[in-house]
DNA sequence: CGCTTTTGACCAGCGC
DNA sequence: GCGCTGGTCAAAAGCG
């Protein structure tokens, strides 16, 4: 809680009046200085005037992008630290019983098990088929897993990330003593969703959670959603939310596969081309001043980039 | 009392 | 075919 506050002072990351990137403000002055000199004889008091101010507003938009380049950078920084880990934690679930199963998630050419979202053929649209039909009537559905830190006196396996769920088993599964439990969408059968949630075998602060399938209905928490929504609009390239709970500044980590022919590697912020850099900076200036919780959001992701590879602060 | 969670049993897929 | 394992069901228990 505290350090997102004292990061978001640190750094300045309070909203301020930030001119909307299309209104331009220091071409428009320079647009008048320019107009005055040609149309007037020169009123020198008024020019240098202009010019004072034009200084002024080229200063501080200078020290506004540069500020917007630096939380990209920082951002940057903590994604790449977090697919770092996320990859460190993929290497060690890569084991024969996770590749066993036909429809859970088979390893991607490459070998690297960062990427889950993808199509699999593990859940049906039926609940009361599901038990007896065959295996390939199933439907494919959307895998998706999501690594989440969490404090280790935290012994459970609830994950907040938004939607409600019913849990309707429990298994200890071969490789990781950790038992594994099975969740449904509250709102099952119009709802397909499933999750499975399981304690990483070798770092048990971390959980992860796979999710099955799409909602097919809004989420239960407006604040993620208001998140996610400005986390997508603004950062094509980052992972799929930066949420917050409740409780205090959280972050969740969702690595989704923005699209299907990306995977996490070739998603990395393409933010080499001045243009699209600009375009980035000017969206995170846009919701910096919309949206006080993203700033939040935003502050919060840094402090943990700064603070350490695991944040002192749970990611959910 | 109704909803949620727990837990033992059952079923299907897979390898041998 | 058999055994192992993951996934699911459904009755029982727990809880507000």
């Amino acid at each position: 809680m505290g350090s997102s506050s004292w990061i978001s002072s640190s750094l300045d990351l309070s909203i301020r009046p930030l001119q909307a990137p299309d209104e331009a403000p220091t071409k428009v002055v320079e647009s008048n200085f320019m107009e005055l000199g040609r149309t007037s004889s020169g009123n020198k008091d008024q020019s240098s005037a202009l010019l004072e101010e034009l200084n002024r507003l080229a200063a501080e938009n200078k020290k506004l992008t540069q500020m917007l380049m630096t939380v990209c950078e920082n951002y940057n920084a903590l994604r790449n630290q977090v697919i770092g880990i996320v990859s460190k934690n993929a290497e060690r679930e890569i084991s024969p019983s996770f590749k066993k199963r036909k429809s859970e998630s088979s390893t991607n050419d490459s070998g690297n098990e960062i990427v889950v979202n993808r199509a699999s053929e593990s859940s049906s649209t039926d609940d009361d088929d599901l038990y007896k039909k065959p295996r390939e009537e199933t439907i494919k559905a959307k895998i998706t897993r999501v690594y989440y830190k969490t404090e280790g006196s935290n012994a459970s396996l609830i994950v907040k990330d938004g939607h409600q769920w019913r849990k309707y088993g429990q298994k200890i599964t071969r490789d990781n003593p950790c038992p594994r439990a099975y969740f449904k969408c509250a709102h099952a059968p119009s709802c397909p969703v499933k999750k499975k949630v399981q304690r990483s075998a070798e770092d048990q602060s971390v959980i992860v959670a796979t999710y099955e399938g799409e909602h097919n209905h809004p989420s239960s928490s407006l604040l993620e959603a208001t998140c996610r929504s400005n986390a997508r609009a603004t950062l094509d390239s980052v992972p799929r939310s930066a949420s917050l709970s409740s409780s205090g500044p959280t972050v969740t980590l969702d690595l989704m596969k923005p699209e299907p022919e990306t995977d996490v590697k070739n998603s990395q912020p393409k933010v080499d081309s001045p243009e699209l850099r600009q375009f980035l900076i000017e969206q995170m200036a846009s919701s910096l001043t919309k949206d006080p919780s993203f700033t939040t959001a935003l502050a919060a992701a840094i402090s943990g980039k700064i603070a350490g590879p695991y944040p002192t602060e749970k990611w959910l």
